[in-house]
DNA sequence: CGATTTTGACCCGCGC
DNA sequence: GCGCGGGTCAAAATCG
């Protein structure tokens, strides 16, 4: 439904315009997940009946968002990667230029609001986007090996510490070779894409341009440090702009 | 039966 | 001030 975005497809070109407005607005709720009673639907239906207009603001003027959000691309035909967590749905909305929704998960263990967004490229419908908010506060509910998986903080590093999302990952890397056999001459190698991440400075943003492969993203962040804390990204205070785009096609 | 997904409606922030 | 876009919730439906 909703706009089958024929035209528009071509807009894109080779302008990642995902990257950009996946966060361009501040969105996010802060702490508030709770909205506590009522929301809208309820006040259109009863409305009246206590007066407590959803959400307590509260916090003056001080700016929520605290989250760190780290988004990142990956080739992989399936839209659902298993990291290890397990996530719940709690939304979907169709994207602008993009004939494929967004899908918005959220971690079901208790008092872990991490969340999670799943978008699928415009352009390359083998590009799946995610993007995670917040970090786990609780060991992965599966994941059979806790080897090395217990990091503090949790949060990425979990995720690309987890075997299961590497094997993963790997296992869909190749797989997406063989399924790319049209145009593979365009692509013959299989790498990651681009690794995008954010912190809460809404200017600063690190782009990183893709690796040779999927361990080598998780090395590159590891070696970064982003992995124990996204939060050192702040340490910069260095305002990168926007780069347009990073198309790194190397033909 | 429970957990999860699906889908529509509503709210919020920002742009014009 | 209104409209647009994005994000979230909640009830119903579905799956295990």
């Amino acid at each position: 439904m909703s706009s089958p975005a024929a035209g528009e497809s071509s807009e894109v070109v080779n302008n990642p315009t995902t990257p950009n407005s996946s966060i361009s607005s501040s969105s996010n709720e802060g702490g508030n997940s709770k909205k506590s009673s009522k929301d809208g639907k309820n006040r259109l239906k009863e409305e009246g009946e206590d007066g407590a207009r959803l959400k307590a603001k509260k916090t003056k003027g001080q700016k929520r968002q605290r989250e760190p959000r780290f988004a990142f691309m990956t080739k992989s035909e399936v839209d659902h990667l298993d990291d290890g967590y397990r996530w719940r749905k709690y939304g979907q909305k169709a994207v602008k230029n993009s004939p494929y929704p967004r899908s918005y998960y959220r971690c079901t263990s208790a008092g872990c609001g991490v969340k999670k967004r799943v978008e699928r490229s415009s352009d390359d419908t083998s590009i799946v986007v995610t993007t995670y908010e917040g970090q786990h506060t609780h060991p992965s509910p599966i994941t059979p090996r806790s080897g090395g998986s217990l990091l503090s903080g949790g949060g990425i590093g979990h995720l690309f510490a987890d075997p299961a999302f590497r094997d993963h990952h790997q296992s869909v890397l190749p797989l997406h070779h063989h399924y790319n056999q049209q145009h593979h001459h365009q692509q013959q190698q299989q790498q990651l894409q681009n690794a995008y991440m954010y912190n809460s400075a809404p200017s600063l943003n690190i782009t990183t341009t893709t690796t040779t492969s999927a361990t080598s993203a998780a090395s590159f962040l590891r070696d970064n440090g982003l992995l124990q804390d996204m939060v050192t990204c702040q340490m910069m205070g260095k305002v990168v702009e926007p780069k347009e785009e990073e198309e790194e096609q190397r033909f």
